[in-house]
DNA sequence: TTAAAATTTTAGATTTGTCTAAAAATATTT
DNA sequence: AAATATTTTTAGACAAATCTAAAATTTTAA
């Protein structure tokens, strides 16, 4: 049951938006892939025919497990193939998506199996995002300690490790809080700090201590 | 100006054909992509229209300077691919045709030039093909079909004519590959078969129409 | 709770690449 | 050179994926 790459693409994206919305709506699957709602709906029928999504006229829709398997599937070849364009080739964070785009339709198991292999079964690609296994399993890192954070990469800072007033009032003054959009900007393996780019391009020297205390969620990026 | 996997896929085919036949027929073009000879002409009717061809009906027809330049970057990256998959991947050189058929329609020069350059700008891929550079350029090679090679000489293989996967699992079974030391016995014009002694003195009596499609390369130490 | 607005689906058309069957052109053979 | 065979092209159809415009349905709001 392979499936062609028109198809792929809207698995790929009716399961990140199900994530976020629970249910999916024609609407914003037309954004997000910028087409006309009528396609959708088009589509939406031949994915219903394949049983991959549960979908009844005017009601919204979602993929069901089958559906879900295939996505990750998709997903795990995309970012196995863009960490293969930023370590291996050397391209930068920022040039691999559409490239990615294309090779995620490759169709074979045993490319991408050696592929996996080649790379070192990685856990998380250039961006941060977690790599489905073979199986489908993914680590599910919503939470991501700021010394572990991917460099370059914004994040949300969503909970703070230590209680202390010092602490808290030390992150004030930095203008640090819930919601804070950060990115790490520059690991020093020498003592372990870090530099700190708040959203507002203040930049803030961090210590490791302090930064061991900050959790940061990732954005969803359509990555 | 991009072209479909299809257009390639016509590209290719009529390149690799003008080599041997001058002129090209829908029929061959047909035969060779197994598809029917209204399916030829259609596309026909495009390439010229792009002006990849000199084409009149019922007249035969061949790639152009443009077609051939595009012919030679579609050839470069299907043998880059087949490189990677071999060197790096660890395919077997029977297995990774099909999946460089897919490989080879990736659009992004990016791409292929760091794929190259990690490759170290190889000149011949697995089955001892010549590898065209970015420019379009092609090393040639002195290669010498089995069947008009000399008497007792060892030579090297180095290119294999027929990709099916029969022909390459028969020589897989018999231990020839690429690099493999080879010498031509004996010759029956009966049959036009041969015996075919290999470097580990195994000997093979290979079919005429098995030689026919294993070119050797004259070894310079040799006598 | 109707009227207006937004969303979704249908209807009909278009493009690409393919097919079969039939017609046209070329090649071969008697 | 005429009859036959082969090759090539045309004609018409189809599936996939898309579009626009209009109709159907649901949601929002007066």
């Amino acid at each position: 049951m392979p499936f062609t790459a028109a198809e792929e693409n809207y698995i790929k994206t009716i399961f990140q938006l199900q994530i976020i919305e629970g249910m999916v709506s024609t609407n914003s699957v037309a954004s997000t892939l910028e087409t006309s709602a009528a396609s959708v709906t088009d589509m939406l029928k031949k994915l219903k025919l394949k049983k991959l999504l549960v979908y009844e006229k005017y009601k919204g829709f979602k993929l069901n497990n089958e559906g879900k398997r295939a996505a990750l599937s998709i997903i795990r070849k995309h970012r196995l193939w863009e960490t293969f364009l930023v370590n291996i080739l050397h391209f930068k964070w920022d040039e691999v998506h559409e490239v990615a785009e294309q090779l995620e339709h490759i169709q074979s198991n045993q490319l991408i199996d050696h592929l996996d292999h080649f790379l070192g079964n990685p856990q998380f690609d250039p961006h941060g995002d977690p790599i489905p296994d073979a199986a489908g399993k993914m680590p599910i890192m919503t939470q991501i300690n700021l010394t572990k954070f991917p460099l370059h990469i914004v994040g949300e800072v969503c909970s703070v490790g230590s209680q202390s007033s010092d602490m808290l009032s030390l992150l004030s003054h930095k203008h640090i809080e819930i919601g804070s959009k950060i990115s790490v900007e520059q690991f020093f393996a020498f003592d372990e700090s870090i530099d700190v780019k708040i959203n507002n391009s203040i930049m803030v020297n961090i210590s490791a201590k302090l930064a061991q205390h900050l959790y940061v969620k990732k954005l969803n990026y359509a990555s």
